[in-house]
DNA sequence: TATTGTTATACTCTATAACTATA
DNA sequence: TATAGTTATAGAGTATAACAATA
């Protein structure tokens, strides 16, 4: 394995445009392997999202929200994934006018044939130090929560 | 601000699984964002895609490769990019089979505006000290490196 | 009045299979 | 024979606008 060398032996200032092109990769490779565990399942894109998003139940449109779609979609995303017996829409008895999406037990089976996938880290992720893995999991709450921030 | 504990001052392992999972939840973020800003410049998902890969010309078959879908969405998904005069399609002079998608001088103007929405890092990487750049830096090189060695 | 979810419409995406041209 | 790209087809995704039921 050749030895790399980092910017902190050559010296020079890493920028964030530069990290953000690396996550950028990443994202893109996650894309690809998602659009492929997808068709290896008989799903497309969109419906492999909304069963990864059903780890609990949601209301159509907190879907919509999460899909970054528009609520009149879900309506028929929603239709073919309970034609195929993989959700429910259960009538939320706080206010009438929300359904909630459920995720029957066929449909969760489908979600973990999924997260098996696209839910495990990859071999890069794995090969990590536990002293790496530490670093990485601190820097990336550390980017999430300052994002989150408004 | 709230002080965070992080792993090590807890004493507690952090798995790769926990890592990957952090790692998921930029990712969706970033994909809302993308799928926002697509709509934003009037361009469906595939096509912001399909513009986003185009930093240089590109065959049709390796821009399917890259989209993770079939060979013949690449043709419809051209035409409508080309009717809207963002890329033209240069016949290969190597290889008379092939044909290499090229961005417009509009092409490219509306990559940049795409680029200008997603491929700016967030605040959370922008608030990173250069220590913690070149940290998060490294860790990505090295996750990258291995996932992509055979 | 505002919100949740649905319907109707028009256009785009996507996979499959069959095809043409070139290698 | 194999590969690059196209065409045809069928089903699904997507935004917009208009709508009913409920808040």
């Amino acid at each position: 394995m050749a030895r790399v060398e980092t910017t902190a032996e050559i010296g020079e200032a890493e920028s964030s445009a530069e990290v953000w092109e690396l996550f950028r990769t990443l994202f893109g490779q996650h894309r690809r392997r998602f659009l492929i565990a997808a068709a290896e399942l008989d799903l497309h894109p969109a419906q492999a999202g909304a069963l990864l998003q059903l780890d609990s139940p949601l209301p159509m449109t907190e879907l919509a929200v999460l899909l970054a779609c528009d609520n009149s979609n879900v309506t028929g995303l929603i239709d073919r994934l309970e034609a195929r017996g993989l959700v429910a829409r259960q009538p939320s008895s706080e206010d009438r006018r929300v359904k909630h999406v459920v995720l029957t037990a066929t449909g969760r089976r489908l979600r973990e044939r999924m997260l098996a996938r696209v839910g495990r880290p990859t071999r890069g992720f794995e090969r990590l130090s536990p002293d790496e893995q530490r670093q990485l999991g601190d820097l990336l709450r550390q980017v999430i929560r300052d994002d989150a921030a408004a």
